[in-house]
DNA sequence: CAGCATCCCGAATGATACTG
DNA sequence: CAGTATCATTCGGGATGCTG
């Protein structure tokens, strides 16, 4: 048996997997919105996302998109309108962001707490 | 410490806090090490993460460290050794990092599933 | 409305050398 | 060993305008 490592960081390390696929200034709070609400539409995530440019917001939904994170249907009319949702595979993403909204949460409760 | 990110999504957004903390190229790899073992040397660190730079894995230790995540002991002696722990506020961390783990084995495993 | 093309800047990171 | 300093470079992402 050979003396390798149980976890590395060089190939294959869990970690930088998934940051290849939320990492991105964006991608995570996207998906954020997703595990609120299955169906989005690009103009209400911009609402949601003020401070994401259009562009931004249209470049990352595209990268989650060849990623296979979500899905997105366009219902040819004018005006155009199109709806994002998460497929299977991106459901099974929705932990991590589950447990970054609940440390997010802890962390904006005791930076109140700090203030008092 | 400065020219740091910021990430705004809303006011007070969990998903926000969290990135503030844990996005940089190199800190949630750094904090994986850390569910793994609760004390590192900066060399033991390098030597793991081999396409981080000393320069990088500095800073990155540094934010974390002024961030309250982590805490250095340096021991004055020749050659001179420092270790790296996580606080108690960093530990509540781990629930985030565990989560990612567990999503990029799984994403990893996919990955080679479907390559037969 | 949704999204792409272009131009451009500055933060993020790399490379290299130096030090207690 | 565990960093810091300095310079160079890349690239994420902002601003703006155009289009189906």
């Amino acid at each position: 048996m050979k003396n390798r490592q149980i976890y590395n960081c060089q190939e294959g390390c869990p970690i930088e997997s998934t940051l290849q696929i939320i990492s991105g200034k964006w991608k995570a709070v996207i998906l954020y919105h997703f595990t609120k609400n299955n169906v989005h539409h690009f103009g209400e995530l911009q609402r949601n996302m003020l401070d994401c440019s259009r562009r931004m917001l249209a470049l990352q939904l595209k990268e989650l998109e060849s990623d296979g994170i979500i899905q997105k249907t366009i219902y040819p009319a004018m005006p155009p309108k199109t709806e994002y949702q998460l497929t299977a595979f991106g459901e099974t993403l929705i932990p991590v962001i589950n447990a970054m909204e609940k440390w997010g949460n802890y962390y904006n409760q005791r930076s109140l707490d700090r203030l008092n």
